[in-house]
RNA sequence: CGGGAUAUAGUGCAAUGGUAGCACGAGUGGUUUGGGACCAUUUAAUCUCAGUUCGAAUCUGAGUAUCCCGACCA
């Protein structure tokens, strides 16, 4: 599109109340803008941003065999009491509120409840297990302090998948997978390097569960790097002895490294908490009753959004890596717009993202811009870069550019 | 939820209890055009409610919001 159009404005200076790397980047450049603590709005830059990110997800998911779902969000207030999470004593992040005829909701900050509930509906037999259900929706949580921009919201987007299983066994065969599919999500959003498979405890369900943790000093946990190259960690908050047991680690506690990290995704075994509190139940091939396995897998597109700004920027704005970035090309014309408006076109038929600063400001103007905004290719047209032949093309995260025929700026970047 | 701090144009900062000012942004006119260029001119603000005072951005109280530390975090 053509940045002449784009509603959004660059900002040299970030609000004073933002502190966290990834908000001040993302609102100085114009891709979120901050309705409270806590609470986010996306525009267009950053609205384009997240449903890359989304969509990543949504493809690995689909390829393990989720199928997509979209829940309310409106959670009445029975469900939640036949699990005993409707109390603020044992949830006490609940956004509640009451219907006009007095019944009372809440805005789900999770759905096992909500989603046990429709499978009710639908597993009745061995035949129908084991099913994967996934959904890329918003919660809500009342977070006493939401802090660290898009980290840790008040209302935020999470992709939760939840599996249905016949038995432990064939749980854990899911389960197992799902590590590895949550490592290829992080692979391809260029942060598989910093990311540590941990250990963590389980809360009441299970005794141990797996979270996903980035290496970032923006993170709120800290983790002991168990193994490197395997990419394996435990949550220092959870690191006992009986860890050490459970999961054969021949280690010495002192000689571990502690590094602050975010929390990526996590997955969960729930066992039958919930098919038992809904009575969710198949007829096995003896035509006898028995409750349906489950499992849970969160992953956050928003917080994914605010950890890749804090992995990937430098002291002139940020670095997107190529998958989630808003646009592939940056496309400034120095005076000379003209060529600039034919490579624009000549890229746009070729399905090639691109933003093309057409606007009437100075040359810095444009390069500080761009370096904000941060999009992964820069393509500069102007009367130097005609008088070496072409166009030049430098990457965001490179410092030297290079010459290229206009004619072969579509081919080279297709 | 405990502790601490802050609240002034869209953004960032000033203003001893006595004329609310500067920079960026935005508008207009002009000069510029390879790293947020320049000149002229315009625009826009004291969180809310009380109180003290001749007079409050400034002092007092309450409220609200925001940030930080901690706690919490399926």
């Amino acid at each position: 599109m053509k940045q002449s159009q784009l509603f959004t404005k660059t900002q040299k200076q970030a609000p004073k109340d933002e502190v966290s790397r990834n908000a001040q980047l993302l609102i100085r450049a114009g891709f979120i803008n901050k309705e409270m603590a806590g609470a986010y709005s996306y525009l267009p830059l950053g609205l384009s941003v997240l449903n890359k990110i989304s969509n990543i997800i949504r493809e690995e998911m689909n390829a393990v065999g989720g199928q997509e779902v979209f829940m309310t969000v409106l959670q009445p207030k029975e469900t939640w009491e036949k699990t005993g999470r409707w109390s603020d004593k044992v949830v006490d992040n609940w956004f509640k509120t009451s219907l006009k005829n007095g019944g009372e909701l809440g805005l789900g900050f999770t759905h096992e409840e909500s989603l046990a509930k429709i499978m009710k509906n639908y597993i009745y037999s061995y035949k129908d297990l084991p099913v994967f259900i996934y959904q890329i929706q918003e919660k809500f949580r009342n977070e006493e302090r939401a802090k660290s921009g898009l980290m840790r919201g008040r209302e935020f987007f999470m992709k939760d998948l939840y599996s249905f299983s016949l038995t432990k066994e064939e749980h854990e065969l899911f389960y197992e997978k799902m590590k590895d599919v949550y490592m290829k999500v992080f692979d391809r959003l260029g942060m598989k390097e910093k990311t540590y498979v941990t250990i963590s405890s389980g809360g009441s369900f299970s005794k141990y569960s797996y979270e996903f943790q980035t290496l970032s000093e923006a993170g709120e946990d800290t983790i002991y790097i168990i193994d490197k190259n395997k990419k394996i960690a435990v949550n220092k908050q959870d690191f006992n002895d009986e860890i050490i047991a459970d999961f054969n680690l021949n280690l010495n506690k002192k000689d571990l490294v502690q590094e602050k990290s975010i929390e990526v995704g996590d997955i969960y075994s729930l066992g039958f908490k919930y098919s038992e509190a809904f009575n969710l139940t198949y007829k096995d091939k003896d035509g006898k009753d028995q409750f349906v396995f489950m499992g849970s897998y969160g992953m956050s597109p928003s917080r994914l959004m605010g950890a890749i700004v804090e992995l990937n920027n430098d002291e002139n704005g940020i670095i997107w890596p190529e998958a989630m970035a808003p646009f592939k090309i940056h496309l400034i014309s120095l005076g000379q717009n003209e060529e600039a408006q034919k490579i624009y076109e000549e890229l746009e038929k070729n399905n090639i993202e691109v933003l093309y600063d057409d606007r009437e400001i100075s040359a810095g103007e444009k390069f500080a811009d761009s370096d904000l905004i941060g999009i992964p290719y820069r393509i500069v047209v102007s009367k130097k870069s005609l008088e070496n032949g072409g166009a030049e093309i430098k990457k965001r995260n490179e410092k030297e550019s290079r010459i290229v025929k206009i004619k072969d700026i579509a081919k080279e970047l297709k």
